[in-house]
Parts: C-alpha cells; structure tokens; sequence
RNA sequence: GCGGCCGUGGUGGAAUUGGUAGACACGCAAGACUUAAAAUCUUGUUCCAGUAAUGGAGUGCGGGUUCGAUUCCCGCCGGCCGCACCA
C-alpha cells in the first residue's frame, strides 16, 4: 500500500487546529483595546458555572456568541468577547461534603479542567480579562458594591417571612422558588421568620418595567415575563369602616360587639384596580391570614376550624388555582363608603392572598369571576353596575359569567353613564375626596432577599455591634475574607461555627467595642449581577475600571439560556441602575438607559435520543448509553454488550441521568473543534433545540474535507480578494451565485439565523466543487467562501487561507463586499399561473413591457391547454414576480 | 383556567411586504470508480395515478378574505413554554 503522491493533501485537524491556536495566541489577537478608534461590539456569552467539564450546551452558547463576535470582527469593529467563571454556589459545599475536599479546591480544579477544552475548541476569547466571581479580588468589589448600595438606600435588613430551603438548608428568592419547591433542590419550601438583607430592587420596579420598552432586540416572550413578573397593577386603596353587627345574637355578634366598643374607629383597607364597581360590591373577603382572620381565629374555635380548613389545600400551584372556593362569614359588617346606610359582610375566603395589596378585597360579584362563583356558592347578592354595549338595563344578567369587559356604568349613582376609564377616575376622586382612600400602584414584585446562610459565597461585609447594630465594615478593611479552615461536620452554615473568623479580634468601626461579623454571605445571583461589568473593566487582583467598564457597556449581544428570563436578567438590570445611580457606571452614552443588554438571544438546547432496556420500564432507570445500540433491520433496537432489547425514549436535553450526553472533548478529538461548532449551528434555527445524531456529526465532519478539497484543487495564483469584474459565462454565473449567497448569509448573521447562513455556504461549496476554471472568478468566490466559513469553522478558514494565499489572518480580514450588480439578471424566469396554479414559465428580459408579457403569456401552450374552453376574465402582472390569467 | 409560541416530505428545516411550497442538509434508492469495501462523485427522492408526457392532491383540521394564502382573519384539534385565584 504505498501513498498516491498525487492525492490530495489529507486536511488533519488534530494538527491544524493546535497550531493556528497557538499563532492566534502568540499574536494575541483576541485582545480588547479599551483605547481602540474604532467603534466598540459587546459580545457576551452567559458564563458558565464550573462543574468541571463543558458540555454540548455550552458548545452551542459560546459557538453562537463566537459567530457574532468574529463577524463584527471582520466588519471592522473592536470587539470584547471574554470569559470567566460564576464560581460561588452549592455544589461546591455539597461536593466537599460528599468528598471531604474543599470547595476552594474543588471549584478552581474545575476551571482548570474545564478551561482546557474550552480553550480547544478556538473561540476568539480575550482570556487577558478572565476571572472567578469566587476571586478574592471579585468578591472585594462586590463588597464595596454592597456597601455603595448601602448607603444609597439600596440595602436594608428586615425580619421577614421568608422560603426556607429545608433540603438545602438556607433562605431563597421569590424568584427561586418555581412550584412552590426550591429551583436547585426541588424541596418543598417552608415559611420561617428570619432577619435578612434585602436588595430594594422594588425601588426600581417603575424603571425596569418602562425600560423593557427599549428593548427592541430582546425576545418578546422574555419581555412579557419580565413584565408579568414585575406585576404592576394601578387601582385604589379604599378603607371600609366598621358598622354595626345586624346578627340578633351569637357568639360572632358578641365577640365583634365586644371588639367595637374597643376600636371604635376600626375599619379594613382593601386594594382594588376596579373601584368604578363599587356599587355593585355584595361582600369584603379578608385572606386567611389577614390580621383580622388570625384575631378572630383566636377567640373563635369556628374560625380556627376554617383556617385549618384552608391550610389544607396542597401547596402547588395547580392545587391552589384548581382549589373550590371557601369562605367564612365573619358576621362583621362594614359600611359602604359611597351608600348611605349601607352595609356589607365580611367573609374570609381561601382565594383571597396575603401577599399582595393589603390581604382583603370588596367582592363585586357581577364583573369578576373569582367573586362570582364564591358569591352563587354562598348565596350572596350579585349586582350588575357595568352594561355591555348593546344590552338593556332592564333585562341585563350576567349569569355564570362576570363582564369584565367594557361599558356603560349604570345602578352606580354618580357614576352612571361613565365608561370603565372615566368610572375609575371618578370614583378615585370621591374616595380621595371623602378621605376613604386613594390612588395606589401595586407591584408583585418583592425586595431581593439575599441573605444566605452558606459558606461559599460573597461574605456580607458588616458587623454586628450589640450597641450599634448592623455597621458597615469600613472600605479599607476590604475584603472580608472567606477563611479556608473550614468544617462541614455539623449542619449550618460553616462561618457560624468557624472558631475564631466570627469574633476573634472583631470590634464594632463604630464605637470599638467587641462585635460579632454576619455570618451570612450573599445570594450567588449577585455575581452574575455585575460579571459582565467587570469584564470591561478588567478586573484584577489591583481592583478595575469602572471607567473602561461604563465605555464597552451595554452589552452589544447577550447569547443564553431562556432559563435566565426573569431571575438573572431582572437581577442584572436592577444592578446596572443601582451601579448607575452610585456613580460607579456612566451609561449616559447608551440609547438603552440603564439596560445592560441591548440584545439579547435565547437558545436553544441540544438533545440527544434517549434508549432503555426494552424489558424494563423507562422509569426504572434501565437507560443504556446510545453508542452501546444498534439498529436491527426491522427498526427495533438491541443493546449491544448485553444483545438485549431496547426501547428508543423522547428526544431530550442532554443528561448524565438519562446517558444521553455526548462529550464535547470526544468529539473533538475524534473530528476536530470544528466540526463540532459547525455541527451545532447547522440545521436546527438558533432559538430551538438542535438533535445530536451521530449521522449529523458525520455529514457536518463530509463538509469540511469537502471545503479542504475544494481549496486542494485550486492552483489559480490570483489571490482570495480578486475580483472578476470582466467574468463571463460559467465564470460570471459563480460570481453572481457567490454574492448572493454572501448577501444572505450574511443577512441569516444579522438576523441570528445561523441555519440559513450554513445553507447558503453548502450552496457556494458545492458550486465552486464543480467549477473547472482556475481563474479569478475561481478566487474571488473561494475568497468569499474562506471568510465566510471563518465565524463558523475558524480553524479551517485559517488553514485554506494561508493556503491559497491570503495574506495575514482570515481573522483580520475584511468581510467581503456584496457587489449589488450581481445580485440582478438580464433575464429572468417568470411564473405563469391559471387561476392561481403555476402552469409554465417565461424566459424573458426583466424589464419587458407588461403587454408584451401578457401577449406571451396568454401564447404559451401549456397556459393555452389549461385555459380551455374558458374565456380569459383577467390577467395580473406582477413585474419581475408571476403572471396570473384568471379564467373561466 | 389565562397568556404566548408553534404545527410544512421518512427526518432537521427553507420560503422578502401575500406571488414558482419543499432551498440546504440528513436518510434512502440507483449508478460510476474499486477484486471488494470505505471514501468520493453522478442521478433521483412530497404523495397518488401513469413506462412517460402529464394529470390530481398537498403546509394540523374546518371556514373566510383575495386574481393568488405556509403567510392575513374566524373557529376547532394537537404540542411546547410561561403565569397561576395578583383583586
């Protein structure tokens, strides 16, 4: 067997691709200049957790944010693209208490591992800016942040009800708990009553809800839910003072008699948006928790019954929402603020939550559902006040459905013949008037608890002075270090039990005395709250610029999961506003406000088949890892060590449990870095999930080889930024066909629709496979070919254009031009239909008269044999588009 | 329950403002090269009927607007995601 010295050179990537990372590092080409000229691109990908090994997911976020930030490269911006790890979190601290290493270690082990194969895979990353959110230097920052936020009212601390993780034995966020379970253990989640630090991120709740306005290059459904989650709601408070009980006699009657004789001025507030159907209220509902509630509760063994009651109803969501409304009649009553001598009942009712507006509404059952069905359960009054467009005073009746929609008010006093709008106002304006109330805005956003009570976290920079309180460690003091002499044997957190780092040597700034230090460190999605900042201002063990950080700001591109929709990306806006208003960042340049991401994508994740042992159940966790099956003729499936039957699962997200995952260092070195980046964008639209298969690996793996053949059988001289301007023939159809290719791919760029660029790039390959010519055409569409690929397979591109000469990198080459002459023709083809279905085709010039085209359209023979007998009614013309003959 | 997105060949998916449905790729089939295989190349591949020319149907289902609908409107069915009694 001895080598045909005429084959082609074989294209290796396991060789080529170290050696054009090493030139690319050796020139330092991915380095950011703060003081370039040119104008800046903010490339950023969200970044990763160091578990220790990366996986197909992160492939495709960082090959997507790679493709952007290597194309604005090449269209002659100064881009920052960088990397660092979100390193604090629990895994960590289980990690070592599973092991019995330390976090420490395990967590930087991890980068180092991880930083390898990332490194492998060639993304254009200034690794001069990487750092660890659990960097000694990182966390000092953040605590000088904590202490800015401080001091402009940003931080408090407050004892509140707060979510208990039982499993993971610490505090969570509103944010974080999804079902009422904590979203990393999935613990159902327990209410305790705990002192805390809070992050007035509802100072800004106006803010971040009008700035989703701006954010034209977000997705929409991740502006819905942040908006949703932001929950604004504008309406009234109207306070209902106490009447008299009506009841003749029972226990109630005495217990509220009793009570009124010690609260004369007594009353209820509620919150309500609709105070326009106040005429039409039958009833006030308090939650079970309201204050009322509980004090009734104690002194009324009925009430304490009915609490319990409500109790009961599971804590899910679904449970909740499907739950049968239940109420309790207080046998309190309250005057109505706008009818003489009026009075309603008060009720407590399951559906009613404390959390929100004051923890009691006015049931106006006629124009809400919620207090429609609770009053035909309870047999309570329902009085229509609204009257939907169309429907007679007289007879209107809402049955089983409330109105919710608009009308004319009517039944409703001085607001009768009002619509909703103006019935608002006008009723808001009384209440205001008589002193019952007023305009209120309500949001369902909550303070950010971030209070934690693990170690392996940013330290709280304060101290506890017995006589001063809660005090500020003094700048610079900075950082409060974490201690590396830890112990994980009793539960808790480990800087509570640590001997000496609580309280040894620890005096209050203030007054001197010996103080405690909060044990507490902070909630890790205040890492993420600033990472991308720090990046810019190149932070560093002697601090950073918040200068340089405020210039590359925002974020010109953001790629991540939709996961973050709400809890990362609601926490990072509200931080850029507090940096902002602490004078740490000047955004003032930035047509995005305070936003620290003008764009924004979502991406999909990458699945893989599933496969189980087909004689056990799926559930039974007999998963077999896909490369161990094979395909028997008939399209079933045998496990191959063992030769027993399996069962092809769903298609899903990559996971250890489900053996599905293929590792990316595998892939790599069997097919190279790029063929595995190439493979993740291919096909499947960025936005959705992309299927890896092995045949997929293969074909992407075919592509390569066949850009290295192509480039292989070309022996032109001309280099790849020739022009051919003179082409003619099969020479100018390639140039014609090379530009526009390039006009859409580079649109598919623009656009995030990567898929449709890879199109377009196999269309250019397989044509310039089968051009013959050696020439300048040749060049010029394999010119365009080699940068084109570049974003994508960067290796490649490199290798082919140092091959056909190109000079310097492809890296800094320009991005090729579209010629618009091109992208026209003399002639074109155009569709000819009868009554709307094609039926042949014209070759014809582009700008041929309208009459002319009608003439030959209506002569072509296979329009003449579709007509028939029919009498030609119209023709439509569209120029340059079809032809359409309307017979019959 | 409410809101949003989506539904196109055997598969992933293309398709400017409504204008040739199925680009490109995977898979499959046939062929070339080869002793053979792999690799590569060529051709074909929405479905139905037909040797073919050609004809008919066709973008989840049913209607509508239009000369013309994958695209716009209405009503269903199915899937995914978010919210979940927020007054």
């Amino acid at each position: 067997m001895s080598e045909n010295p005429n084959a082609p050179e074989k294209y290796n990537a396991a060789e080529v691709e170290p050696r054009w990372q090493s030139v690319w590092k050796a020139r330092d080409v991915y380095r950011a200049h703060d003081d370039s000229d040119k104008p800046k691109f903010y490339a950023l990908e969200m970044f990763p957790y160091p578990s220790g090994r990366i996986h197909m997911g992160h492939v495709r976020n960082y090959a997507m944010g790679d493709v952007v930030a290597r194309y604005k490269k090449a269209q002659g911006f100064e881009v920052l693209h960088p990397m660092g790890w979100d390193s604090f979190g629990m895994p960590a601290e289980n990690a070592a208490i599973a092991t019995g290493g330390h976090p420490k270690d395990w967590t930087y082990n991890n980068i180092d591992e991880m930083r390898t194969p990332m490194q492998r895979l060639g993304f254009a990353l200034d690794w001069s800016r990487e750092f660890a959110t659990s960097d000694v230097a990182y966390y000092k920052e953040q605590q000088r942040i904590f202490l800015k936020f401080w001091e402009k009212g940003l931080v408090y601390r407050k004892t509140a009800k707060v979510n208990w993780d039982p499993v993971d034995n610490t505090v969570l966020a509103n944010e974080q708990v999804i079902d009422g379970k904590g979203w990393r253990s999935g613990a159902v989640v327990e209410q305790r009553d705990m002192d805390q630090w809070f992050y007035k991120i509802t100072n800004y709740a106006e803010d971040l809800l009008k700035g989703l306005d701006g954010l034209d290059r977000w997705p929409e459904k991740v502006r819905t839910m942040q908006a949703n989650w932001i929950g604004k709601s504008e309406g009234a408070s109207i306070w209902f003072g106490f009447a008299e009980n009506t009841e003749t006699s029972s226990p109630k009657k005495e217990l509220f008699d009793e009570a009124l004789a010690t609260d004369q001025d007594g009353g209820i507030e509620v919150f309500t948006t609709r105070p326009d159907t106040l005429f039409g209220a039958s009833f006030l509902a308090l939650s079970p928790d309201h204050p009322y509630s509980k004090w009734l509760a104690n002194n009324l063994p009925e009430a304490e019954a009915f609490r319990a009651e409500c109790a009961k109803i599971g804590t899910s969501e679904a449970d909740i929402a499907t739950a049968p409304k239940l109420g309790f009649d207080t046998g309190l009553r309250v005057k109505h603020p706008f009818v003489e001598g009026a009075t309603l009942p008060v009720w407590i009712a399951n559906f009613v939550l404390m959390g929100y507006g004051t923890g009691a509404v006015f049931g106006c059952p006629a124009h809400d559902q919620r207090d429609l069905d609770f009053a035909r359960k309870y047999d309570l009054p329902v009085k229509a006040v609204v009257l939907p467009d169309g429907e007679d005073a007289a007879t209107y009746d809402v049955g089983t459905e409330a109105y919710t929609g608009e009308g004319k008010l009517f039944n409703s006093g001085f607001l009768d013949g009002l619509n909703k709008s103006k019935g608002i106002k006008a009723a808001i304006h009384k209440i205001t008037e008589m002193d019952f109330g007023e305009s209120v805005t309500n949001y369902r956003l909550r303070d950010w608890g971030v209070s934690r009570q693990r170690y392996w976290g940013c330290p709280i920079p304060v101290i506890k002075c017995g006589d001063c309180g809660s005090v500020p460690v003094p700048e610079d003091q900075l950082p409060v270090e974490l201690p590396y002499d830890i112990s994980f044997e009793k539960p808790g957190n480990p800087l509570d039990h640590h001997p000496t780092w609580k309280s040894e040597g620890v005096t209050c700034p203030t007054c001197g005395k010996a103080a405690e230090r909060e044990t507490d460190t902070l909630d890790t999605f205040g890492d993420s709250s600033w990472y991308f900042a720090a990046f810019g201002g190149s932070l560093s063990a002697d601090g950073m610029d918040w200068d340089a950080a405020s210039k590359w700001l925002p974020v010109d591109q953001y790629v991540g999961g939709v996961e973050h929709a709400v809890l990362h990306l609601l926490y990072a806006r509200f931080f850029t506003r507090g940096l902002i208003d602490c004078g740490l960042l000047d955004l003032s340049h930035s047509q995005f406000g305070g936003e620290p991401f003008a764009g924004l994508f979502t991406q999909g994740m990458v699945t893989h088949a599933t496969y189980a042992l087909a004689d056990e159940s799926i559930e039974k966790d007999s998963w077999v890892l896909p490369e161990d099956v094979d395909a028997n003729d008939d399209g079933t499936f045998v496990h191959l060590p063992t030769g027993r039957p399996v069962i092809k699962g769903d298609i899903i997200k990559m996971s250890k449990s489900k053996k599905n995952v293929v590792d990316p260092n595998e892939i790599i070195q069997g097919y190279g870095a790029d063929v595995a980046r190439w493979f993740v964008l291919s096909d499947s639209p960025p936005e959705r999930d992309v299927e890896w298969t092995e045949s997929g690996v293969i074909g992407a793996w075919r592509f390569s080889k066949k850009v290295w053949n192509v480039v292989s059988d070309t022996t032109s001289a001309e280099g790849p930024l020739a022009v051919a301007s003179d082409a003619s023939g099969d020479a100018l159809e390639l140039r014609k066909l090379a530009h526009r290719a390039l006009e859409k791919l580079t649109a598919g760029i623009e656009a995030f629709r990567f898929n449709t660029s890879v199109a377009q790039i196999y269309e250019l390959t397989n044509a310039l496979s089968k051009y013959k010519g050696q020439d300048a055409a040749r060049m010029e569409a394999l010119g365009i070919l080699i940068r084109a690929i570049a974003p994508f397979m960067p290796h490649l591109a490199e290798e082919c254009w140092s091959k056909v000469g190109g000079e310097d990198l492809v890296y800094h080459a320009p991005w090729p031009v579209v010629d618009p002459k091109m992208l026209v023709d003399d002639t074109i083809t155009l569709p000819l239909q009868v009554n709307g279905k094609r039926r042949s085709e014209l070759n014809i010039p582009k700008d041929m008269p309208k009459d002319e085209i009608e003439k030959l359209a209506l002569a072509d023979e296979a329009v003449q044999r579709s007509i028939g007998d029919a009498t030609v009614r119209k023709i439509i013309v569209v120029p340059g588009r079809i032809v359409n003959i309307v017979a019959k």
